[in-house]
DNA sequence: TACCATGCGGAGAGAGTCTCCGGTCCGCTA
DNA sequence: TAGCGGACCGGAGACTCTCTCCGCATGGTA
């Protein structure tokens, strides 16, 4: 917004594999991957890295805001192919498959549901708390879901859901069954 | 069990402080506090804890089995003292308090309620499975919870209840809530 | 082509982990 | 109660990771 200068043609080269490559390793190192070592792999140094990303916390936004902008775009995508009540609990499954399989991401999207401190996050956190309020909305509409529940207690819930599937093995069989029992309720 | 020979006194002295020293430091800085700092505050030098406790988990584990270990007992007196639902009920309750308010704890009651590697935890793991078990039998009976959940999976939904609760700001009034929601389920 | 701000890289300080080994002191025996 | 052997101690130091700083390279512009 105030990108008043374009970025020089190196820069921009340097800050794209960056991201390429910090969203590969916070994958499968999770997010306390070496950041040096992210610099080394994307051949360039460690200043180089520090000067894009001040801090961990913003080189993992960076590498993900794409994705958890997915999640709010595919939230719009479900609405128009099911009804509510479906789309809700598939928009929430997928949230919980994202969230295990991208290690990196967990902590994120939690923090996307938070009161965020940093803009690129409430920014994309913004975005997907609007895209649960309209399928939160659709469903209590509906019927389906019942009329106390806040769209941000859901994604909350979500992301526990999704560290109880973790305990297990995080497959997307636990992932159903624990949304399932979330879902139907404990009561005999 | 093999322990053939007792610990001698300045060892036991010294094991006995690490424990202490390091239960308040990963109350306090989570699982992630300095090791050579607690060893510091322990008063003795780091080769002394790396000897006693080879890996930061051994330590974290060892801090902490005790009160695992109470989270077992109180499980049967909250048995004696209330119906089987409540019973039930204020015992998840009162995990999530305790996985929230011991910062340390949040993993260690995670990986007890997991296959574990250690002998140590797997021992007080079982111990807190039992008593989810007894609960939920009882709860069963009683027609209170459904009849196809299993005891291990209630504790891990317990866990992600932490989880959705400690995004909050982790109060009582949250973990309340998402248990509520939970028990219920979000059916309109 | 030449200029210079923008951006680069990697040396190095600082913090933490963990090992190794010379030295200490406990506890047993006579 | 003195003396011995081995269990146990402590901290120096090697290693890893984070993050900063600053001399140098280079893209964009005139």
């Amino acid at each position: 917004m105030t990108q008043v200068r374009p970025m020089r043609a190196d820069a921009r080269r340097n800050y794209e594999r960056l991201l390429t490559v910090a969203a590969e390793a916070f994958a499968e190192h999770g997010e306390g991957a070496s950041l040096d070592d992210i610099a080394k792999r994307a051949g360039v140094g460690s200043g180089t890295l520090y000067r894009h990303f001040p801090t961990r916390r913003a080189l993992l936004e960076a590498a993900y805001v794409d994705r958890l902008e997915g999640f709010a775009r595919r939230a719009d995508e479900l609405a128009r192919e099911l009804p509510p009540g479906q789309a809700l609990t598939e928009w929430l499954y997928e949230l919980c498959v994202g969230t295990i399989q991208v290690r990196g991401m967990r902590t994120l999207l939690g923090c996307a549901v938070t009161d965020g401190d940093s803009t690129l996050l409430t920014a994309c956190g913004t975005q997907v708390r609007g895209a649960a309020e309209r399928l939160v909305s659709a469903a209590r509409e509906e019927g389906s879901l019942r009329g106390d529940v806040e769209p941000v207690e859901l994604l909350r819930l979500a992301h526990g859901v999704a560290g109880a599937a973790e305990l297990d093995g995080g497959g997307g069989e636990s992932i159903r069954r624990y949304l399932t029992l979330l879902t139907e309720g404990l009561r005999g």
